[in-house]
DNA sequence: CGCTACTTGTCATGATATTACATTTCAGTT
DNA sequence: AACTGAAATGTAATATCATGACAAGTAGCG
Protein backbone atom coordinates (compact mmCIF):
# COMPACT_ATOMS: atom_id res chain seq x y z
CA UNK A 1 0.00 0.00 0.00
CA UNK A 2 1.55 3.19 -1.23
CA UNK A 3 -1.23 5.32 -2.18
CA UNK A 4 -0.02 7.95 -0.30
CA UNK A 5 3.56 9.15 1.56
CA UNK A 6 1.77 11.02 4.62
CA UNK A 7 4.10 13.20 6.81
CA UNK A 8 1.52 14.21 8.78
CA UNK A 9 2.95 11.80 11.58
CA UNK A 10 6.01 12.21 14.15
CA UNK A 11 9.57 13.01 12.10
CA UNK A 12 10.62 10.00 13.70
CA UNK A 13 13.65 7.80 14.38
CA UNK A 14 11.50 5.03 13.16
CA UNK A 15 12.97 2.01 10.90
CA UNK A 16 9.43 2.07 10.01
CA UNK A 17 7.91 0.97 6.51
CA UNK A 18 9.58 3.67 4.79
CA UNK A 19 6.37 5.65 5.13
CA UNK A 20 5.55 7.66 8.67
CA UNK A 21 2.56 6.21 10.04
CA UNK A 22 0.59 5.81 13.21
CA UNK A 23 2.64 3.15 14.70
CA UNK A 24 0.47 2.63 17.67
CA UNK A 25 -2.76 2.29 15.79
CA UNK A 26 -1.02 0.43 12.88
CA UNK A 27 0.39 -2.40 15.98
CA UNK A 28 -3.02 -2.19 17.64
CA UNK A 29 -4.99 -2.87 14.38
CA UNK A 30 -3.19 -5.50 13.48
CA UNK A 31 -3.30 -8.05 16.82
CA UNK A 32 -6.71 -6.69 17.22
CA UNK A 33 -6.92 -8.34 13.62
CA UNK A 34 -4.95 -11.66 14.47
CA UNK A 35 -7.16 -11.96 17.87
CA UNK A 36 -10.31 -11.86 16.24
CA UNK A 37 -8.90 -14.08 12.79
CA UNK A 38 -7.62 -16.50 15.22
CA UNK A 39 -11.45 -16.63 17.38
CA UNK A 40 -12.95 -17.03 14.29
CA UNK A 41 -11.39 -19.70 12.82
CA UNK A 42 -10.36 -21.71 15.86
CA UNK A 43 -7.15 -20.95 15.75
CA UNK A 44 -5.53 -20.47 19.13
CA UNK A 45 -3.45 -17.12 19.64
CA UNK A 46 -1.08 -18.68 22.70
CA UNK A 47 0.82 -16.01 24.72
CA UNK A 48 4.22 -16.83 23.06
CA UNK A 49 2.37 -16.74 19.01
CA UNK A 50 0.83 -13.47 20.66
CA UNK A 51 4.28 -12.08 21.85
CA UNK A 52 6.39 -12.80 18.72
CA UNK A 53 3.59 -11.28 16.56
CA UNK A 54 3.80 -8.45 19.03
CA UNK A 55 7.22 -8.20 18.63
CA UNK A 56 7.32 -8.03 15.27
CA UNK A 57 4.85 -5.59 14.60
CA UNK A 58 6.46 -3.35 17.06
CA UNK A 59 9.99 -3.41 15.60
CA UNK A 60 7.99 -3.26 11.89
CA UNK A 61 11.53 -4.71 10.54
CA UNK A 62 12.74 -7.64 9.87
CA UNK A 63 13.79 -9.93 12.74
CA UNK A 64 15.67 -13.23 13.17
CA UNK A 65 14.63 -16.34 14.99
CA UNK A 66 17.90 -15.93 17.21
CA UNK A 67 17.09 -11.95 17.66
CA UNK A 68 13.02 -12.89 18.33
CA UNK A 69 14.54 -15.56 20.34
CA UNK A 70 16.14 -13.07 22.84
CA UNK A 71 13.36 -10.96 23.25
CA UNK A 72 11.24 -14.30 24.12
CA UNK A 73 13.95 -15.03 27.11
CA UNK A 74 13.59 -10.93 28.46
CA UNK A 75 9.62 -11.25 28.49
CA UNK A 76 10.26 -14.68 30.22
CA UNK A 77 9.46 -17.18 27.54
CA UNK A 78 11.06 -20.24 26.68
CA UNK A 79 14.95 -19.38 25.42
CA UNK A 80 15.73 -22.56 23.18
CA UNK A 81 15.22 -22.22 19.42
CA UNK A 82 12.43 -24.49 19.01
CA UNK A 83 10.50 -21.75 21.08
CA UNK A 84 10.95 -19.58 18.54
CA UNK A 85 10.54 -21.12 15.57
CA UNK A 86 7.18 -22.95 16.18
CA UNK A 87 5.63 -19.51 17.18
CA UNK A 88 6.80 -18.05 14.23
CA UNK A 89 5.95 -21.25 11.99
CA UNK A 90 2.08 -20.50 13.54
CA UNK A 91 2.35 -16.64 12.45
CA UNK A 92 3.33 -17.71 9.08
CA UNK A 93 1.36 -20.51 8.46
CA UNK A 94 -1.58 -18.66 9.07
CA UNK A 95 -0.52 -15.24 7.70
CA UNK A 96 0.38 -13.08 10.31
CA UNK A 97 3.71 -13.06 9.67
CA UNK A 98 6.23 -13.36 6.27
CA UNK A 99 9.77 -14.65 5.95
CA UNK A 100 11.86 -12.99 4.34
CA UNK A 101 14.29 -15.17 2.22
CA UNK A 102 17.05 -13.19 1.20
CA UNK A 103 17.29 -12.06 5.06
CA UNK A 104 16.20 -15.22 6.72
CA UNK A 105 14.67 -13.68 9.12
CA UNK A 106 11.03 -12.30 9.52
CA UNK A 107 8.13 -9.72 9.58
CA UNK A 108 4.82 -8.99 10.59
CA UNK A 109 2.39 -9.14 7.77
CA UNK A 110 1.20 -5.64 6.92
CA UNK A 111 -1.83 -6.56 5.20
CA UNK A 112 -3.45 -8.89 7.51
CA UNK A 113 -6.77 -10.87 6.95
CA UNK A 114 -6.46 -10.92 3.40
CA UNK A 115 -5.00 -13.67 1.37
CA UNK A 116 -2.12 -12.10 -0.29
CA UNK A 117 1.18 -13.42 -1.85
CA UNK A 118 3.81 -10.29 -0.19
CA UNK A 119 6.37 -8.67 -2.19
CA UNK A 120 9.29 -6.99 0.02
CA UNK A 121 11.65 -3.88 -0.58
CA UNK A 122 14.79 -4.35 1.73
CA UNK A 123 16.65 -1.16 2.34
CA UNK A 124 20.13 -2.55 2.38
CA UNK A 125 21.53 0.16 4.18
CA UNK A 126 19.07 0.58 7.39
CA UNK A 127 17.31 -2.82 6.83
CA UNK A 128 13.89 -1.28 7.16
CA UNK A 129 11.37 -3.53 5.01
CA UNK A 130 8.28 -2.76 3.39
CA UNK A 131 5.57 -5.18 2.23
CA UNK A 132 4.03 -4.31 -1.16
CA UNK A 133 1.32 -6.22 -2.58
CA UNK A 134 1.97 -8.85 -5.56
CA UNK A 135 0.29 -10.33 -8.26
CA UNK A 136 3.76 -12.30 -9.78
CA UNK A 137 1.30 -14.85 -11.14
CA UNK A 138 -0.38 -12.54 -13.49
CA UNK A 139 2.08 -10.32 -16.06
CA UNK A 140 5.43 -11.95 -17.76
CA UNK A 141 6.63 -14.41 -15.16
CA UNK A 142 3.30 -15.67 -14.98
CA UNK A 143 3.05 -16.30 -18.57
CA UNK A 144 6.28 -17.99 -18.94
CA UNK A 145 5.02 -20.37 -15.79
CA UNK A 146 1.82 -21.22 -17.83
CA UNK A 147 3.88 -21.70 -20.89
CA UNK A 148 6.10 -24.46 -19.27
CA UNK A 149 3.55 -26.23 -17.47
CA UNK A 150 4.77 -25.07 -14.22
CA UNK A 151 1.75 -24.62 -11.70
CA UNK A 152 3.32 -21.98 -8.87
CA UNK A 153 1.58 -23.00 -5.55
CA UNK A 154 3.29 -19.69 -3.85
CA UNK A 155 5.75 -17.13 -4.56
CA UNK A 156 9.00 -14.97 -2.91
CA UNK A 157 9.52 -11.67 -4.36
CA UNK A 158 11.96 -9.53 -3.08
CA UNK A 159 13.93 -6.53 -3.83
CA UNK A 160 16.98 -4.68 -2.27
CA UNK A 161 17.90 -1.60 -2.35
CA UNK A 162 18.14 1.76 -0.90
CA UNK A 163 15.08 2.89 0.48
CA UNK A 164 13.61 6.74 0.13
CA UNK A 165 14.92 7.78 3.85
CA UNK A 166 18.53 6.34 3.29
CA UNK A 167 18.37 8.03 -0.31
CA UNK A 168 17.99 11.32 1.05
CA UNK A 169 20.70 10.93 3.69
CA UNK A 170 23.09 9.79 1.69
CA UNK A 171 22.76 12.39 -1.33
CA UNK A 172 22.57 15.09 0.45
CA UNK B 1 1.86 -23.55 -26.60
CA UNK B 2 5.12 -26.05 -26.21
CA UNK B 3 3.88 -26.84 -22.82
CA UNK B 4 4.50 -31.05 -23.74
CA UNK B 5 7.28 -32.73 -22.94
CA UNK B 6 8.59 -34.02 -25.86
CA UNK B 7 10.39 -37.57 -25.05
CA UNK B 8 13.10 -36.84 -27.36
CA UNK B 9 15.98 -35.16 -27.32
CA UNK B 10 15.56 -31.81 -29.38
CA UNK B 11 18.35 -29.37 -29.15
CA UNK B 12 16.77 -26.65 -27.10
CA UNK B 13 15.84 -23.74 -28.21
CA UNK B 14 14.83 -22.74 -25.01
CA UNK B 15 17.14 -23.86 -22.05
CA UNK B 16 13.86 -23.28 -19.77
CA UNK B 17 14.89 -26.09 -17.44
CA UNK B 18 12.13 -28.54 -17.09
CA UNK B 19 11.50 -30.02 -20.88
CA UNK B 20 14.41 -31.74 -22.29
CA UNK B 21 17.29 -30.83 -24.35
CA UNK B 22 20.41 -31.42 -25.53
CA UNK B 23 22.09 -31.44 -22.21
CA UNK B 24 25.66 -32.23 -23.14
CA UNK B 25 25.14 -29.17 -26.03
CA UNK B 26 24.07 -27.18 -23.13
CA UNK B 27 26.53 -28.09 -20.20
CA UNK B 28 29.55 -27.66 -22.58
CA UNK B 29 28.30 -24.30 -24.39
CA UNK B 30 27.74 -22.80 -21.01
CA UNK B 31 31.47 -23.79 -20.08
CA UNK B 32 32.50 -21.96 -23.18
CA UNK B 33 31.03 -19.04 -22.66
CA UNK B 34 32.54 -18.76 -19.43
CA UNK B 35 35.74 -19.57 -20.59
CA UNK B 36 35.80 -16.78 -23.56
CA UNK B 37 33.69 -14.34 -21.55
CA UNK B 38 36.23 -14.70 -18.75
CA UNK B 39 39.07 -14.32 -20.97
CA UNK B 40 37.43 -11.38 -22.38
CA UNK B 41 36.70 -9.51 -19.12
CA UNK B 42 40.01 -10.84 -17.74
CA UNK B 43 38.80 -12.93 -15.37
CA UNK B 44 40.18 -15.69 -13.51
CA UNK B 45 37.91 -19.06 -14.22
CA UNK B 46 40.22 -21.20 -12.05
CA UNK B 47 40.33 -24.94 -11.72
CA UNK B 48 38.07 -25.13 -8.83
CA UNK B 49 35.69 -22.71 -10.16
CA UNK B 50 35.65 -23.96 -13.44
CA UNK B 51 35.22 -27.04 -11.71
CA UNK B 52 32.03 -25.94 -9.36
CA UNK B 53 30.31 -24.34 -12.70
CA UNK B 54 30.87 -27.64 -14.36
CA UNK B 55 29.31 -29.21 -11.72
CA UNK B 56 26.32 -27.08 -11.39
CA UNK B 57 25.60 -27.34 -15.15
CA UNK B 58 25.90 -31.10 -14.94
CA UNK B 59 23.37 -31.44 -12.29
CA UNK B 60 21.06 -28.63 -14.06
CA UNK B 61 19.27 -28.20 -10.55
CA UNK B 62 20.31 -26.67 -7.55
CA UNK B 63 23.04 -27.45 -5.31
CA UNK B 64 23.85 -26.63 -1.35
CA UNK B 65 27.43 -25.22 -0.79
CA UNK B 66 28.30 -28.44 0.84
CA UNK B 67 26.84 -31.13 -0.93
CA UNK B 68 29.31 -28.97 -4.21
CA UNK B 69 32.00 -29.23 -1.47
CA UNK B 70 31.39 -32.92 -1.22
CA UNK B 71 32.49 -33.21 -5.22
CA UNK B 72 35.11 -30.89 -4.76
CA UNK B 73 36.64 -33.00 -1.90
CA UNK B 74 35.88 -36.02 -4.83
CA UNK B 75 37.57 -34.24 -7.23
CA UNK B 76 40.64 -33.49 -5.01
CA UNK B 77 40.07 -29.76 -4.11
CA UNK B 78 40.39 -28.41 -1.16
CA UNK B 79 37.08 -30.07 1.28
CA UNK B 80 36.66 -26.67 3.87
CA UNK B 81 33.63 -24.48 3.37
CA UNK B 82 35.44 -21.29 2.17
CA UNK B 83 36.69 -23.06 -0.82
CA UNK B 84 32.80 -24.17 -2.22
CA UNK B 85 31.48 -20.37 -1.07
CA UNK B 86 34.68 -18.48 -2.52
CA UNK B 87 33.97 -20.15 -6.02
CA UNK B 88 30.22 -19.43 -5.60
CA UNK B 89 30.84 -16.15 -4.83
CA UNK B 90 32.83 -15.34 -7.71
CA UNK B 91 30.36 -17.30 -10.22
CA UNK B 92 27.72 -15.46 -8.64
CA UNK B 93 29.40 -11.84 -8.95
CA UNK B 94 30.10 -12.31 -12.48
CA UNK B 95 26.41 -14.15 -13.48
CA UNK B 96 27.58 -17.52 -14.14
CA UNK B 97 25.78 -19.05 -11.19
CA UNK B 98 22.30 -18.03 -9.55
CA UNK B 99 21.66 -18.55 -5.75
CA UNK B 100 18.23 -19.54 -5.14
CA UNK B 101 17.55 -17.91 -1.78
CA UNK B 102 14.28 -19.86 -1.16
CA UNK B 103 16.40 -23.20 -0.77
CA UNK B 104 19.87 -22.04 0.23
CA UNK B 105 21.06 -23.50 -3.06
CA UNK B 106 23.00 -22.13 -6.14
CA UNK B 107 22.47 -23.12 -9.92
CA UNK B 108 24.24 -22.56 -13.18
CA UNK B 109 22.73 -19.68 -14.96
CA UNK B 110 20.72 -20.72 -18.56
CA UNK B 111 21.08 -17.24 -20.24
CA UNK B 112 25.01 -16.89 -19.14
CA UNK B 113 26.43 -13.73 -21.20
CA UNK B 114 23.51 -11.36 -20.71
CA UNK B 115 22.96 -9.34 -18.17
CA UNK B 116 19.54 -9.96 -16.07
CA UNK B 117 17.71 -10.51 -13.55
CA UNK B 118 16.56 -14.51 -12.98
CA UNK B 119 13.32 -15.61 -11.95
CA UNK B 120 13.05 -19.09 -10.99
CA UNK B 121 10.47 -21.66 -10.67
CA UNK B 122 11.08 -24.39 -7.79
CA UNK B 123 9.38 -27.71 -8.14
CA UNK B 124 8.55 -29.04 -4.62
CA UNK B 125 8.47 -32.60 -6.21
CA UNK B 126 11.72 -32.98 -7.59
CA UNK B 127 13.62 -30.07 -6.92
CA UNK B 128 14.07 -28.97 -10.43
CA UNK B 129 14.66 -25.42 -10.94
CA UNK B 130 13.94 -23.58 -14.08
CA UNK B 131 14.77 -20.13 -15.11
CA UNK B 132 13.15 -17.65 -16.43
CA UNK B 133 13.79 -13.96 -17.95
CA UNK B 134 11.68 -11.40 -15.69
CA UNK B 135 11.73 -7.65 -15.37
CA UNK B 136 10.26 -7.22 -11.80
CA UNK B 137 10.77 -3.34 -11.93
CA UNK B 138 8.41 -3.21 -14.80
CA UNK B 139 4.38 -3.92 -13.70
CA UNK B 140 2.92 -3.24 -10.94
CA UNK B 141 5.40 -4.20 -8.03
CA UNK B 142 8.04 -1.56 -10.12
CA UNK B 143 5.09 1.17 -10.20
CA UNK B 144 4.57 0.44 -6.25
CA UNK B 145 8.52 1.25 -5.84
CA UNK B 146 8.72 3.92 -7.14
CA UNK B 147 5.30 5.37 -5.93
CA UNK B 148 7.21 4.68 -2.67
CA UNK B 149 10.55 5.91 -3.73
CA UNK B 150 12.24 3.00 -3.68
CA UNK B 151 15.88 2.46 -5.94
CA UNK B 152 15.63 -1.88 -6.69
CA UNK B 153 19.21 -2.62 -7.23
CA UNK B 154 18.52 -6.57 -7.45
CA UNK B 155 15.51 -8.73 -7.01
CA UNK B 156 14.81 -12.31 -5.80
CA UNK B 157 11.72 -13.80 -7.64
CA UNK B 158 10.89 -17.40 -6.81
CA UNK B 159 8.36 -19.32 -7.55
CA UNK B 160 7.48 -22.71 -5.64
CA UNK B 161 5.21 -24.99 -7.23
CA UNK B 162 4.78 -28.34 -9.31
CA UNK B 163 6.67 -29.01 -12.60
CA UNK B 164 5.04 -30.54 -15.41
CA UNK B 165 6.76 -34.11 -15.42
CA UNK B 166 5.77 -34.24 -11.57
CA UNK B 167 2.15 -32.78 -12.20
CA UNK B 168 1.73 -34.93 -14.88
CA UNK B 169 3.16 -38.24 -12.86
CA UNK B 170 0.71 -36.90 -10.25
CA UNK B 171 -2.50 -36.53 -12.29
CA UNK B 172 -2.24 -39.84 -14.53
C1' DC C 1 -11.95 -37.41 37.23
C1' DG C 2 -9.30 -39.68 33.10
C1' DC C 3 -8.51 -39.25 28.28
C1' DT C 4 -6.70 -36.95 24.21
C1' DA C 5 -4.66 -33.52 21.35
C1' DC C 6 -2.00 -29.70 21.46
C1' DT C 7 1.40 -26.71 23.23
C1' DT C 8 5.59 -25.58 25.63
C1' DG C 9 10.41 -26.20 27.59
C1' DT C 10 14.78 -28.20 27.02
C1' DC C 11 18.85 -30.66 25.26
C1' DA C 12 21.14 -32.09 21.50
C1' DT C 13 22.25 -31.98 16.80
C1' DG C 14 22.27 -30.63 12.03
C1' DA C 15 22.69 -27.28 8.18
C1' DT C 16 24.36 -23.06 6.35
C1' DA C 17 27.88 -19.42 6.24
C1' DT C 18 31.84 -16.47 7.69
C1' DT C 19 36.36 -14.94 9.98
C1' DA C 20 41.12 -15.33 10.37
C1' DC C 21 45.45 -16.51 8.91
C1' DA C 22 49.16 -19.17 6.68
C1' DT C 23 50.57 -20.68 2.13
C1' DT C 24 50.62 -20.95 -2.75
C1' DT C 25 49.98 -19.22 -7.41
C1' DC C 26 50.00 -15.75 -10.74
C1' DA C 27 50.93 -11.43 -13.57
C1' DG C 28 53.81 -8.01 -14.21
C1' DT C 29 58.37 -5.99 -13.44
C1' DT C 30 63.31 -5.84 -12.97
C1' DA D 1 65.52 -15.90 -14.15
C1' DA D 2 64.52 -13.57 -9.93
C1' DC D 3 61.60 -10.18 -7.47
C1' DT D 4 57.27 -8.49 -5.97
C1' DG D 5 52.52 -7.39 -4.84
C1' DA D 6 47.86 -8.99 -5.67
C1' DA D 7 44.92 -12.71 -6.00
C1' DA D 8 43.63 -17.26 -4.93
C1' DT D 9 43.70 -21.37 -2.09
C1' DG D 10 43.93 -24.53 2.11
C1' DT D 11 42.67 -25.07 6.73
C1' DA D 12 41.00 -24.46 11.49
C1' DA D 13 37.84 -22.32 14.15
C1' DT D 14 33.71 -20.04 14.79
C1' DA D 15 29.23 -17.85 13.86
C1' DT D 16 24.48 -18.10 12.38
C1' DC D 17 20.25 -20.42 11.12
C1' DA D 18 17.15 -24.45 11.82
C1' DT D 19 15.32 -29.10 13.27
C1' DG D 20 14.70 -33.72 15.93
C1' DA D 21 13.51 -35.92 20.00
C1' DC D 22 11.39 -36.28 24.27
C1' DA D 23 9.49 -34.88 28.74
C1' DA D 24 6.26 -31.94 31.03
C1' DG D 25 2.43 -28.94 31.23
C1' DT D 26 -2.39 -27.40 29.61
C1' DA D 27 -6.89 -26.92 27.37
C1' DG D 28 -11.09 -29.21 25.99
C1' DC D 29 -14.22 -33.17 26.57
C1' DG D 30 -16.89 -37.56 28.02
ZN1 LIG E 1 3.55 0.40 11.75
ZN1 LIG F 1 17.14 2.58 4.34
ZN1 LIG G 1 20.94 -28.68 -19.70
ZN1 LIG H 1 9.07 -31.70 -10.49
Amino acid sequence: MTSSVNPKDAPSAAPLGFQNHDHRACVAGALATAESRCAADGLRLTPVRRKVLELLLQEHRALGAYAILDLLREAGFGSQPPVAYRALEFLVENGFVHKVERLNAFVACAHPGRMHSPAFMICRLCEAVAEAPSAPARGAFGAAARAAGFQIERTVVEAEGVCPSCAAKGDA
